[in-house]
DNA sequence: AAATCCAGTTTGTCTAGGACAAATTGTGCT
DNA sequence: AGCACAATTTGTCCTAGACAAACTGGATTT
């Protein structure tokens, strides 16, 4: 019943690495990575080491290279890539990024929260999302990818931030306030601690949200941006979206939605997006929310 | 670029029903349904009317209800089920539920959100979750399996609700305080509404607790205990739950965790369940947390 | 009446290589 | 440089079969 020691199906690689089965299965033809053991019935079997390789693959894909030539890449070579382009993790964070990663390793409650209080108190909302959370949760992730962090933890910090961020939108909220922003993920995309951090910055700036959090249905988005009147729509797609279907799912939301609405869309996930639909406004960093 | 009028790929659907392309097409050879057309290419081509129907057929299934039964039915007969899943209208409802049904219908957000306080204030913490916000919910659920609410309000009012909670449960944070009470749901589970009004329920008693949301699979939950020295380890299952697995994971969760610690679980998943591994404790409803 | 056990059935996920168009890169020409 | 066109890369979809996990329904025990 317990499954063997940290192996995996071909469906939970996709669930955890965001690249399709399909994608998955061609790549291993193609370019012999990954290659996974097989178990008795025959079925793929990924290792733990293959999973975390092929989320360090995902993001340098992310970050525009192209499979063909990362694939067949050893690992120092890869390792080398990811130095090329992160500087250096600790160059950019300040002080109170290093102290909440150290609560975080430990996992004490009280000092993350003492330390996101006093974090928020000094440095306002905005450049408390921006250098604390920000930083924190990109660190929080590569360690998670290199296996030196507990996913309890991980888990931990997400809902300390949920209630934190949530307590200061409700704290902010103003009634029937224009404009109005309308914030909601796609099916498929789980990941809605990014709404929650626009929807904290632009409470900051006293515009009204409005988070129908993740797993919106296309068609439910647009009747909500009919019903609540929104002025602006957000979406937002995490770097484990599926990419192919970011552009063609922003076309459609366009062509539905009336053209004196604004679309804003952000996430790892439209980063490496040239092209936007008309209309579609992207902001690649949280920094450059299109106020 | 755009293809012909309302045609969908297998993957779009999948997307947009959460049901996977292999299901997909084993429906197909196994039911006749979905038949869609094929394109110039020979790939599935959903039309706009299979994709709501697949949508209705999801709804359904999440009820409880088995594809083998589901699938071949007519659309007349699919609505019968429908609508006899909506048993009875609201007979045990006070004032305020049936006042915000009504916002919510209207999805009104500044009405929501000053019926939640107006009621939370006059009603204190253990009421409010338990006379308004239970109710509600419940009426919620039995709207939407009846079609009788868009996705979008059930997402709303959800969102709402997180972000009332959070601030409550904030608010009310005192630190390092005993009895310390971990909270989590297994993989698999996803709803976390129900750990969120535990934890209010606490916090309102002045119990420090943990969240560490939900899908946290059972190792790391032990680790979180050890790590973080719980008194008392809480689990939640939904009625989507598995049934037949819930009774072996706590007798695994009881195993696992030393006999000092107490375990309490609860939820509609556990309500069937009557004999319990020893130190496991139940709560029926919320209204019996065992102080 | 609830839990446990068993056989029979249903159901979702996985396999294989091949095919093909959309996206991207490379080349030659103005 | 810029632009059109050719070559390459890449992800998604196809087929039909296989099989274990999950569920059903009924008989038996506590």
């Amino acid at each position: 019943m317990r499954e063997d020691k940290g192996l995996h199906s071909i469906g939970v690689v996709e669930r955890d690495t965001g690249i399709g089965r399909d994608t998955l299965r061609v790549w291993e033809r193609r370019y012999g990575f990954p290659l996974p053991v097989r178990n008795e019935k025959g079925e793929r079997a990924y290792s733990e080491a293959q999973l975390r390789r092929l989320q360090r693959v995902r993001r340098l894909l992310d970050q525009g290279m192209r499979p063909g030539k990362l694939l067949p890449l050893s690992d120092d070579a890869l390792g080398r890539l990811e130095a090329d382009l992160v500087p250096s993790p600790s160059d950019q964070m300040n002080a109170s990024v290093m102290a909440m990663l150290d609560a975080i390793t430990s996992a004490d409650a009280d000092t993350i929260n003492t330390l996101m209080h006093r974090a928020y108190e000094q440095q306002g909302m905005d450049r408390f999302v921006l250098d604390t959370v920000v930083p924190c949760l990109s660190a929080v992730g590569e360690m998670w990818a290199g296996g030196r962090l507990q996913i309890y933890q991980e888990h931990f910090l997400s809902n300390q931030l949920i209630q934190f961020l949530n307590t200061e939108i409700s704290r902010r909220q103003k009634t029937a306030k224009r404009p109005l922003v309308l914030l909601a993920t796609l099916p498929g995309e789980e990941h809605t601690l990014g709404l929650l951090m626009v929807a904290a910055l632009l409470s900051s700036r006293g515009i009204t949200t409005v988070n129908l959090g993740g797993e919106v249905p296309m068609d439910q988005i647009i009747s909500a941006v009919e019903h609540f009147r929104a002025d602006i729509l957000g979406v937002t797609f995490s770097g484990a979206y599926q990419y192919s279907n970011i552009r063609s799912h922003l076309l459609e939301l366009r062509q539905l939605i009336p053209d004196d609405i604004d679309i804003w869309t952000g996430g790892e996930g439209v980063r490496r997006l040239r092209k936007l639909p008309a209309g579609v406004t992207k902001f690649t960093s949280l920094a450059k929310l299109p106020l």
